[in-house]
DNA sequence: ATGGTCGGGAACCGA
């Protein structure tokens, strides 16, 4: 099967795309981020069109994220545990056949340092506990997301530029690898190990143009769904089309057990 | 050059 993840910037803008960029590709479950609006304005009826199934975790005018799949989603879980007045819609997590999926959006965390760097900490703290959870399992698990985070300088177009980036920061970074430690394995980058593999481009200063890229976007796999994966990649071609999002798809296949 | 680009949703915040 067919796993992406993409970060959408805003699903009413990005329908097109996103439908157009589906029929190419064909993944069998995807996880958006920055669906940006609450669950009664997403294009429900769209999507199950195309023949996915739909959970949604909206959030009026920012964050949200949703899970499209072919095979039914069971077991859906909203929200990061750990957070009791924590609000913002950043985590669903579904049963699909017999994978566990969990959709991320990471906070941004700028301006670092500050309130938005420190919650970007304590979040990271949280996904680090559930992920823990996760793995314990031991069963076939994909965190799917985009992290906010460049796990190393190889991930950043310009990292002197980024150095004091939250996304790029140490203690960014330190919170990725130790997700890492837990176990996980990083999809992309095991498939590309040396390759220069941005998911992001910013819309200002022409970063695209001048490839100004970062990797932020993530798969991680579970050492069960690890043992399954055969091919990953990114479609950064999709950069360049009508009313691009700034992100692009990230993907992995898993052969079926 | 104290700018520049987007989305959401109706002024400005977040990225």
């Amino acid at each position: 099967m067919k796993v992406a993840t993409f970060n959408v910037n805003g699903i009413g803008a990005r329908l097109p795309a996103l439908l157009a960029w589906l029929a190419e590709a064909r993944p069998d479950l995807v996880a958006l981020q920055e669906i940006k609006v609450a669950d009664a304005r997403f294009p429900r009826a769209e999507l199950e069109a195309q023949g996915y199934h739909v959970a949604t975790h909206g959030e009026p005018g920012r964050n949200g994220v949703a899970l499209l799949s072919r095979m039914p989603l069971a077991g859906v879980e909203r929200g990061l545990p750990g957070g009791s007045d924590d609000r913002q819609a950043r985590w669903i997590e579904a049963q699909v056949g017999g994978l566990r999926v969990v959709g991320l959006y990471a906070p941004n965390g700028n301006p670092a340092p500050g309130p938005r760097f420190d919650y970007k900490i304590a979040w990271m703290e949280r996904c680090l506990a559930r992920a823990r959870a996760l793995l314990d399992l031991e069963a076939p698990v994909i965190l799917a997301g985009d992290f906010n985070v460049c796990p190393t300088d190889r991930d950043v177009a310009r990292p002197e530029a980024m150095a004091e980036d939250a996304l790029c920061r140490p203690e960014s970074r330190a919170a990725f690898r130790r997700l890492l430690a837990q176990g996980w394995t990083d999809a992309l980058r095991a498939r590309f190990p040396q390759d220069e593999v941005y998911t992001f481009w910013d819309y200002q200063d022409g970063a695209w143009a001048r490839n100004w890229g970062l990797r932020i976007d993530h798969l991680l796999l579970s050492p069960a769904a690890a043992d399954r994966m055969t091919d990953a990649g990114v479609d950064a071609a999709v950069r360049g089309g009508e009313r691009p999002s700034d992100h692009v798809p990230v993907w992995v296949v898993l052969e079926d057990s």
